[in-house]
DNA sequence: GTCTATAAGACGATAGAC
DNA sequence: GTCTATCGTCTTATAGAC
């Protein structure tokens, strides 16, 4: 019971999503990781066999769910509002680091097509918008998108980093509304 | 007439703006800019005194430009329309690079309190949200401060860098009625 | 204004003791 | 599972020739 919550290795992803978030990737040294964990690098390399791992390990699960979304997007009809509930749920998961990607430069440059991520982007854009739309059309998407994550993330970190009751609602409706007119 | 476009210190900083933005700050390096330039890492030494002093060069515009709005945006009573418009039009004006601290944490971690960029975006928002709004209330205003920004960079990444014909139009109407509502 | 050369340290990563 | 010690490389930055 009185012990430091797991093993660690989680405490590792723990930090290096905290510090990722804080100063991006590139901008995070396994000393920065090492030295939050209270450990010296080599204990930190016992777990990962290289930096990149780490990011991978973070990245797996939330890039492996949006894969699926976007699949999802395109397959099978899915309403406005369930997809972008769903991009909203995912933003907002503690658990999650979807935001990462997007958010750093670093990120992207390192793991390109390791997951086609820009693709997904875009599956999941024309799953917004409506069925034919291009050129400016798509513009509206981009905007219901960008409701639903980088809104939701503004939100979270102006309420340290949960999402405040009623917000999700509130979220998802504003992002009906730019897409919808 | 042949040249190549000005001087050695302008093009340095349109190469590192577009690093910065493909790989991050940190994530690029002197020897990526000089490599780019097709001179040495002292050439760029030569004309600025440190990497943090080619970020700064590049950011004080904008920086100075989004203070001015903040300021405006409390001072006077900005209408929400001619607020997101601005914030529409410096995310799009391509000498700026405004979305360079909101797109990449280790520029954010480097110049932290240099200008305080933060209150800025509070400042914005609050101009954004109806007077006395609070908590949830809020969201709105980060819905559309969103649209403004993040839309406006991912309508201009999906085309080549530019704004589309009537996305300025799109995008401030889709931002208005996620304030809106 | 750009070069070669190099300093001084941070970085990712490994070897081997405990 | 964590340590000390180290290797090789990359990085920021400087000195001095041209």
């Amino acid at each position: 019971m009185g012990e430091r919550a797991g093993g660690t290795k989680e405490r590792i992803l723990a930090i290096a999503k905290q510090l990722f978030l804080e100063k991006g990737y590139a901008g995070t040294s396994i000393a920065d990781i090492s030295g939050a964990l209270g450990t010296t690098k080599a204990a930190v390399y016992y777990h990962f066999a290289a930096k990149e791992e780490i990011l991978s390990a973070l990245l797996a699960k939330p890039l492996a769910e949006y894969t699926r979304l976007a699949e999802r997007a395109v397959a099978e009809p899915l309403t406005a509002a369930e997809l972008l509930g769903e991009l909203i749920d995912m933003t907002a998961d503690a658990e999650s680091v979807l935001s990462l990607p997007g958010n750093d430069p670093s990120i992207s440059a390192e793991l390109k097509d390791m997951h086609k991520l820009r693709e997904k982007n875009d599956m999941i854009i024309a799953g917004l918008a409506e069925p034919g739309a291009k050129g400016t059309g798509l513009v509206r998407a981009h905007a219901a998108y960008a409701v639903a994550k980088q809104g939701t993330f503004a939100v979270m970190m102006a309420n340290g980093g949960k999402l405040p009751k009623g917000a999700r609602a509130e979220l998802l409706d504003a992002a009906l509304r730019a897409l919808g007119g």
